[in-house]
DNA sequence: TATGAATGAGGCTTCATTCAT
DNA sequence: CATGAATGAAGCCTCATTCAT
């Protein structure tokens, strides 16, 4: 009966059925980020993951559900991840500090998933609840959790005491800044941005900044 | 009549159309910034500016072109203008790089125009040449600017000695987050962003970090 | 100022525009007879009407609203208006039945808004309301109608007694199925109905039968 | 027992493809009166018959094909074979028209296939030929054998002499009227529709109205 | 100049049909 | 035989653009 190993193996078919979310996903960001919602065309979404137009909705119900699936892939677990890890920390607090803007940047700002803040910004006046729900399930949380960082240093005496929250959105403003020009300008700009350096400078700045007096 | 030569360099036709529709292309750059360009439908953009659809012809060629008029009536002489003041500047480096912060909030990112860098943003993968000669006239200048600021602090020994173009890039995120903030997430947060508070914590940030060990 | 007679007449182009929503419903309802709704695609619905696909759009806002306005602007007072004129006539009941017969084939059944039959019982399923409207303000009216004849000519002894609007329900089924067959089997079959002859059989049926013992 | 030769015209395959996809037929039938023609969608058509989309396509080559199985399937011998059954009867004419009137009823009108009548309808002009085949094999003789009892009744005396074909016409309007009815604003009507008490008005009707002088 | 009715290309979406498994 | 993922033609609908007035 043929009782062969790669009965086990889902046939080649198969697997694409459960792939296929993930690669249309995947294309449908690249391009959202690069002509916005509007600009985008199904189609294209549809031919960037390989298959035709009609696929596309064995998948999702129209183009906001798309979108929806876009950014809500984007974003899950992202930061809660995060605040553990942090919360144990056991280094000093310019250490934390660092980490976390290096590992931002390398798990999110750098990836093709760190145009969504673009995405978002751009699209927040079409779609409102959805950049409400961005702006609670990632800003928010990302805030407090910087500005936690901030008052654990003040608190261990390593950092200057400052008002936390707002020292916490100032200095996301580069970190944005550098993850929106990758997919805006820097595209177009013929020097190249060096992100090292650029968050190499930034983190400069904060913890000199934050030097006790 | 011809009145001085240079003021005639555009025919006194050409002149009419960029002077009478200042209504329609400030009803399109609110609706750009608002929806995006392709989110953006002319019949509103009309309506916004009181005139009918077909007016809006007889003023721009189409769609593209007046995106164009939107951009280029939205930057020409911001910046420029500001070259000469700031070299002439007499007092401390602090004291201008607080001045030049408060009136870029004042001039321009409080304004509606500040939605131009949003816009600029979101658009430039569909509007390439745009967005380069955005990047032109308006970032680099305003970066080119700011280092020659930092630089003429750390000369006259006010500042520490930093990498004045990549500093000057990183200090400029918070204000571009500021601005798009206004456009994007602040309308649908609950808590106001305090704008005046929000850059005074920013420009305490710079000055610390500037200040000579 | 050339103030000729014709200044007062709207312009060719003007009397168009209030002449579409007619033609196009005229238009549609035609097709949908013909073709069912769903077998109906709008492209010819507007050529039948001599425009384009879009402009059927400045006037419904969709396939379904056209629709409901084929259904409302075919029924509305075809059937009040008879009310009257039935209670204030004069003569034998017999001869109001023959009159409200042959006024209603004159009137409706013959008409291309005959067809309107049609097309709700065919549609009824997939418009519900639409069904329920029709049977309150068109059916049901004419079965009470009927019926109230049919009484009245059994109160004067002109009649047997019979159910009135059981009765009434019976003998409009030829009068329906007369007006159904024309745009059914009578357009593929090929001795036409006469439909004189058809409406006296059916009279003479109706009359014979209520005679009084 | 008629194990005649014509029996195996068909090939014993195309036998098979009739027997087994009986509930695709059942299935379809319910959905094109239902929905119409164009408004049935063939995966619903699946759904229904407990198979999938494809299946479907195993038994019949496109939806046109199904389509006309499910008129052929529901029309085939229904009316021939009473056609005999008429000629030896013994009784009255009266006897006679009542038992037609009633088994009409019970085989055809009041079963889900009464419903053929509607889809037929309906769809006569989407499908000329198919109704060309139901008018010269369901509707033509129907009105041929009305027509015979009719004249039957009058050689013998019973019936009063008038005019069969257009008697038969006429007489089988009500019946396509409750068959019709329970397929359409039956199902949105509240009073329900008593078939019998209707029939028997009917059958009253025309007894009365064939009653000899 | 200004209007707004009309157009039709193009995008979203559905669904009959195919085909690899 | 049966499945259901994939396809793409075709229909609905939008909106940039034109043009008669």
């Amino acid at each position: 009966m043929s009782a062969s190993p790669e009965i086990a193996a889902k046939p080649r078919w198969e697997r694409r059925k459960e792939a296929r979310p993930a690669e249309l996903i995947s294309a449908a960001l690249e391009l959202f980020i690069e002509k916005g919602y509007a600009g985008t065309r199904l189609e294209d979404v549809a031919a960037r993951a390989g298959v035709s137009k009609g696929t596309l909705y064995l998948y999702f119900e129209n183009k906001e559900d798309l979108f929806k699936a876009v950014v809500r892939e984007n974003i899950v677990a992202r930061i809660s991840r995060r605040a553990d890890e942090i919360m144990h920390h056991e280094g000093s607090s310019a250490e934390l500090l660092r980490h976390l803007i290096s590992s931002w940047w390398n798990e999110y700002g750098s990836s093709t998933a760190g145009g969504l803040g673009k995405l978002m910004m751009a699209e927040s006046g079409n779609f409102p609840e959805i950049a409400r729900f961005f702006l609670d399930e990632v800003i928010e949380p990302w805030h407090a959790m910087l500005a936690a960082v901030i008052r654990r240093g003040a608190d261990r005496g390593e950092f200057r005491r400052v008002k936390a929250e707002m020292f916490a959105r100032v200095i996301t403003g580069p970190l944005v800044m550098l993850s929106l020009w990758r997919h805006s300008f820097g595209v177009c700009s013929q020097k190249p941005l060096d992100a090292d350096e650029y968050l190499a400078t930034h983190l400069d700045i904060v913890l000199s900044s934050l030097r006790p007096a």
